[in-house]
DNA sequence: CGATGGGGAAACCGATCGGTGTAATCACGT
DNA sequence: ACGTGATTACACCGATCGGTTTCCCCATCG
């Protein structure tokens, strides 16, 4: 087995893509793409079908590591209202670097401007599984309009992301969490 | 008096940039700008000094525009939920426009992704002019927190559009307004 | 009329874009 | 030791990037 093997370069592209998209934009080059994970142009061309491809794999990757960290560590015990405002006290707390630009997932499809580019289906497939995670929650806490309050919800996720990535809010005295409490109260959410 | 003297250049090339630049985002070539403004490389590199100031002074321009359409009509009679209501009605009639895009003030600062970019510096200021307006409607209305309710505005007001912009959220069954009402209500507005 | 000067078209600059072709090199199995 | 297949570096492709320069036309003015 090479020291590098065709699964971790095809890691390291996606990681590299990742890092350097969500920095800089989707008009980062091929280039430093590759440059950046260390594996030669040619190769990234036999892992993937050119770059957009590249950057919805990317994309896709990271899905599991971003619900994750929105998800409540205790599941099992948080009450739907916690599990809510859980995903907002992390959106804080990531907005708190200094790096922070904001969901990632937005950020692609406000970029592209495209709806059927393949990054832009999975950012929207991002963006509905939040919207339905939201909408499950309103439910189980009795809300009047479950769905309704899970887009409201996300309108203020994407709102405040936005805001504090483009550093034109911030978010550390807690106005996420506050909105999104009032909205909450507003709904009849127990 | 030229068919063409050097201001009507100028306009044509700032319609120019705020449209190709809403529509196909700040990568657009100056190449492109220029074709579509009818005017040479060489007049846009006299009347502007790049690509960057060009940028900035289009969304400069645009400013009394953009501020008019969010602005209650009948200003004299209509009370602070009415006139910050109306800002939320015009997002959502403009988004359901098929070629609706989002604000572009948050669209550049989204993909400029540097703060201290000429357009972006115009951008913000945008932003703050905005939250300032809801403040001192805030105000007027009674609200407990003037200033947090402003910021919660303008969190639903970014969220919203660059959603709708997406193509992500369609607005037409009065989400924003819906969901602005629960936070004027909560805040005590009157 | 001829001189002057500003602006347009287009060539041109080096750099980079996404993508490919090629030849040498590498680790590997036999 | 040899063949093989994968990976590398690198030249190359046409196109475009932001920006500059050249040339020429044409309007103005004396």
């Amino acid at each position: 087995m090479p020291t590098t093997d065709k699964a971790s370069s095809r890691d390291r592209l996606l990681g590299a893509a990742a890092r350097l998209t969500y920095r800089d934009g989707v008009g980062v080059g091929i280039e430093a793409l590759c440059r950046e994970a260390g594996v030669s142009k040619r190769s990234m061309y036999q892992l993937f079908d050119g770059k957009d491809a590249m950057l919805a794999a990317s994309l896709e990757q990271r899905i599991p590591r971003y619900e994750a960290l929105l998800a409540h560590p205790e599941a099992e015990h948080a009450t739907p209202r916690e599990r809510i405002l859980h995903v907002f006290e992390q959106m804080t707390k990531a907005a708190a670097d200094a790096d922070y630009r904001g969901c990632p997932y937005l950020a692609v499809l406000v970029e592209l401007k495209d709806p059927e580019h393949p990054a832009s289906v999975v950012a929207r497939g991002v963006k509905e599984r939040l919207t339905e995670t939201f909408r499950a929650e309103a439910e189980r806490g009795g809300a009047q309009d479950p769905h309704l309050l899970a887009r409201q919800l996300v309108l203020v996720f994407d709102g405040a992301s936005a805001r504090a990535g483009a550093q034109v809010e911030h978010l550390d005295d807690g106005l996420a969490t506050t909105t999104v409490t009032a909205l909450l109260d507003a709904a009849g959410m127990e």
